[in-house]
DNA sequence: TCGCGATCTTGATATAGATCAATGCCGGCG
DNA sequence: CGCCGGCATTGATCTATATCAAGATCGCGA
């Protein structure tokens, strides 16, 4: 069940088995059907999810009622809560499964516990924090500077088996841009080539 | 010389003498005139700078020689490196002083000391990350969706103080839109009240 | 203090992409 | 097996913002 989170780990850093159990013993596991919700459950500070299998995404709701995917999570990535996301924010954040899916959940606690035991985690998590943090930029000064169909072949090269795997209109969310002008470059494009 | 950077570790945990005396030996000091860029010197890794005075920006230039800000940077602030930005990114990465300034410098040995040694800073850089990450994902759904004009609301409201001191073109540079567009909103919004 | 380059403003036009509306398509559910 | 509802496509407009082009104004450095 485990070893998804044991093999992703593995090729960051080396496991004892020590390790693995200490892993084991604080993370919990869950099956998701397609379509539902991650929430948040109890008042445990959730650190993130690792999805096992399946494909999941996070998602916020504008106070115009639109949906915004934020970030698209199959098996291999983590997604994270929006542990302090702006309170005053008025939109709504949600994670949920767009395919059937299992996750192994770790809360607060269990990370700072692995954080503290486990050889190796720390640096990783470090590094995996600072690795997206890059992105985030890029994907900050792609959105305000590219045309949308830049925004799409970047994409596609950057994720294409993510772009083979959501229905379009998802990926027109995450594009920041309207499922129509998504159908119109597509045709364009395949017209061209 | 390193006050400010000591209130502002302060701020978030105790800080023995002991720690202030690690602190020193880790960072350098170094004086900006206007106009001046804050270069990676030599091949030591730069963690990012502390501005104890004055205001930097970050910001890259895009192929088509268009110049974005990313972040800018008043006292009190950290500027990262963009260690690990895309290698194969097109743009060239840029930061440097819009006022003259004094930052405090921190390269990766010195960061990774600190981690082991000064108690709380560890938790502490880790907090900041993530609230970073969470001010990114805020301006990713932004710029993907708000107009030129909420995007300025937007920024007066959370930044007032850096709104005040920016030139009006650079301003617009972070947001995403023409100097001109920018110039519009604002007539408009002062002739409405 | 003067003058010139940088910055800001204002106007006219062009355009990418949104919105509104209709039609077609296909896949799962009864 | 057939039908219905979400999804994609296509077309016709509309609108926000970019672009191009002059001026106007400000502020720094000689």
């Amino acid at each position: 069940m485990y070893e998804p989170l044991f093999d992703y780990l593995e090729q960051r850093f080396p496991l004892s088995d020590d390790d693995k159990a200490a892993i084991a013993s604080v993370v919990s596991h869950r099956t998701l059907k397609k379509g539902e919700f991650l929430l948040r459950e109890g008042d445990t500070a959730r650190v993130g999810a690792f999805v096992a299998k399946g494909f999941l995404r996070s998602y916020v709701i504008d106070n115009k009622g639109k949906e915004h995917i934020i970030q698209f999570a199959p098996e291999n990535w983590w997604v994270s809560d929006k542990s302090g996301m702006n309170p005053d924010t008025t939109a709504s954040f949600f994670i949920d499964a767009i395919e059937e899916s299992e996750v192994l959940l770790m809360d607060l606690t269990g990370h700072l516990t692995l954080m503290d035991k486990v050889p190796g985690y720390a640096k990783s998590f470090q590094a995996g924090i600072q690795k997206r943090a890059t992105a985030k930029d890029t994907r900050i000064i792609n959105s305000l500077t590219a045309t949308a169909e830049e925004r799409y072949d970047d994409f596609i090269k950057t994720y294409p088996s993510i772009a083979a795997r959501v229905p379009q209109h998802m990926l027109a969310s995450y594009l920041g841009i309207t499922p129509e002008t998504l159908s119109r470059i597509r045709k364009l494009q395949s017209r061209k080539r």
